[in-house]
RNA sequence: GCUCCCUUCGUCUAGAGGCCUAGGACACGGCCCUCUCAAGGCCGGUACAUGGGUUCGAAUCCCAUAGGGAGCGCCA
């Protein structure tokens, strides 16, 4: 059996919304997308909101909008509409009402009054004794009689979907290859909740049918559940789509990436003023391998995307290597663009001057406070530079500043001649006096930026106890 | 407990029996450039989880072991 990657994919994305968009599932979301723009077909996002408890409607908008902020769009969905609408699932009782309908008429279904508590118990016990813990299959085989005897001791059943025995379930997964599942090991699982509700392992499998979806791409956390989708759309005689598992991606120690890995929503990357293709080009690279090395513009990634080259291991979300694709598109950018991203109306000349020591915004905001605020206290080794160039070489230092002004060029070679020194040995210590840091963005610029006083000041304040 | 999945440099990965004394990228270290940092150039170290097979030959195939993960939910 070969795979074939290269026809129209019909993919989709279809996060719950119970919370902000995952680092994780953004990366799915943005597999799925590539897939359909790599081969000309579609891209789908349906909200599974049937959880109604923890569903929000402020999740969902949040969903969208990181999806739209870090540049995907989808063919049909909520907003956009589609010709497999509704793609709200709580807007979907009536399809699958229709098909709970065929399964229970074709006795593939059947009704279970059996209570939470009841399960929560058998499943304890059966785990106790070292047993899978499967449903016991209560329910099974009650007769008509029996079921109006729990109907009218007001028990309110939920809809069990009979799994059938002895059967071999097969599939050629896209990214693990061929798998193959015994139903044995399956125990009959509930399609329907008690309310009337879909149960996710229907809805999930029964909507991607619906919607045309050839390629279903999900965490590997879904791959054993896949035997149960498939019974399900067997028993209905719905198309199969094919379905791909990715390894996960895990935090730094090879825990599933979770809060206490720091920001791992796509909102706190968003807020902390990582660029949305920095953090696509990350993603690009996590569980995939493409073709090229280097920075690619979202409009090109399709065409680089290898869905064969999908991994099955876990990924490790390394928050360095973001960093990396963050320098190399602040490098793309224009000067206007930068100063658009950091938001904070800042003269065009010094944009120029610090952009190349900026990788988040919060670095401009420490460089702003060089040009025109107060320094922070010095480090060790600027101290250490500070105290080897000696309050005397500050002294000559204000001398020749108050002669030469904001030219360094000037500045420094007044200085030379005045100390007999050279090299870093004027540029460090008028550096360190200057900014506060041994490092940074051109020192002439810097100084020109400068008000006179604020230069002065700092030259000052070094030539007399240091 | 049962079933399934995973395991190549610190990290992301290439690798489908000889092209591998294992390649690239990021990170790291050194040098060059330079007032410094960044950028750029050059150089460098570090990896096939372990043990058995199969084979003339194994990172690649098979079997065990170990370690990680997932599922077995009226959560998705």
């Amino acid at each position: 059996m070969s795979i074939t990657h290269e026809s129209a994919a019909i993919t989709r994305f279809a996060p719950s919304p119970t919370g902000s968009l995952h680092l994780g599932n953004a990366r799915t979301a943005f597999f799925s997308y590539l897939w359909a723009r790599k081969t000309g077909g579609r891209f789908i996002l349906r909200i599974e909101d049937t959880d109604a408890e923890r569903s929000q409607l402020r999740f969902r908008d949040e969903l969208m909008a990181e999806l739209r902020w870090l540049g995907m769009d989808w063919d049909e969905g909520p907003d956009v509409g589609g010709p497999s609408g509704p793609y709200l699932q709580a807007e979907r009782g009536d399809f699958y009402r229709t098909q709970f309908a065929r399964l229970e008429s074709g006795g593939q279904a059947y009704p279970c009054y059996c209570t939470a508590e009841d399960l929560e118990l058998s499943r304890k016990l059966q785990r106790m004794a070292g047993k899978p813990p499967r449903y016991a299959g209560t329910c099974r085989n009650l007769s008509s009689a029996q079921r109006a005897e729990r109907e009218a001791r007001g028990l309110r059943p939920t809809l069990r979907f009979r799994v059938p025995e002895d059967e071999v379930i097969e599939f050629v997964d896209a990214v693990h290859g061929p798998q193959r599942y015994v139903s044995g090991d399956i125990g009959d699982f509930i399609v329907r909740r008690e309310d009337g509700t879909s149960a996710f392992f229907f809805c999930n499998a029964v909507d991607d049918s619906l919607m045309g979806v050839t390629q279903v791409l999900r965490g590997d956390d879904h791959l054993t559940n896949t035997p149960r989708q498939l019974l399900i759309l067997d028993a209905l005689s719905m198309r199969r789509p094919a379905y791909g598992h990715v390894g996960l991606l895990v935090g730094a120690d090879g825990a599933p990436l979770s809060k206490r890995h720091g920001s791992t929503s796509a909102q706190e990357f968003r807020e902390r003023g990582f660029l949305s293709v920095a953090v696509l080009n990350q993603l690009f690279r996590l569980g995939h391998a493409s073709d090229v090395d280097g920075w690619l513009p979202l409009a090109e990634m399709p065409a680089h995307f290898r869905p064969e080259h999908l991994g099955r291991a876990p990924a490790r979300f390394d928050e360095a290597q973001l960093l990396h694709w963050q320098k190399e598109t602040l490098e793309r950018m224009s000067n206007s663009e930068v100063a658009a991203w950091l938001k904070a109306n800042d003269a065009p000349e010094f944009i120029d001057l610090v952009r190349h020591n900026v990788v988040l915004p919060a670095d401009a905001v420490a460089w702003r406070a060089v040009v025109n605020g107060e320094l922070a206290p010095l480090g060790e080794a600027e101290q250490r530079v500070v105290e080897a160039a000696g309050a005397g070489f500050f002294a000559a230092a204000v001398e020749a500043y108050d002669q030469a002004g904001a030219d360094l060029k000037t500045l420094a070679k007044t200085l030379k001649e005045r100390t007999g020194r050279k090299g870093p040995e004027v540029f460090m210590p008028l550096r360190v006096a200057l900014t506060g840091q041994s490092h940074g963005p051109e020192l002439a610029q810097l100084l020109k930026l400068m008000t006179p006083q604020t230069a002065r000041r700092r030259l000052e304040s070094h030539a007399k106890n240091s």
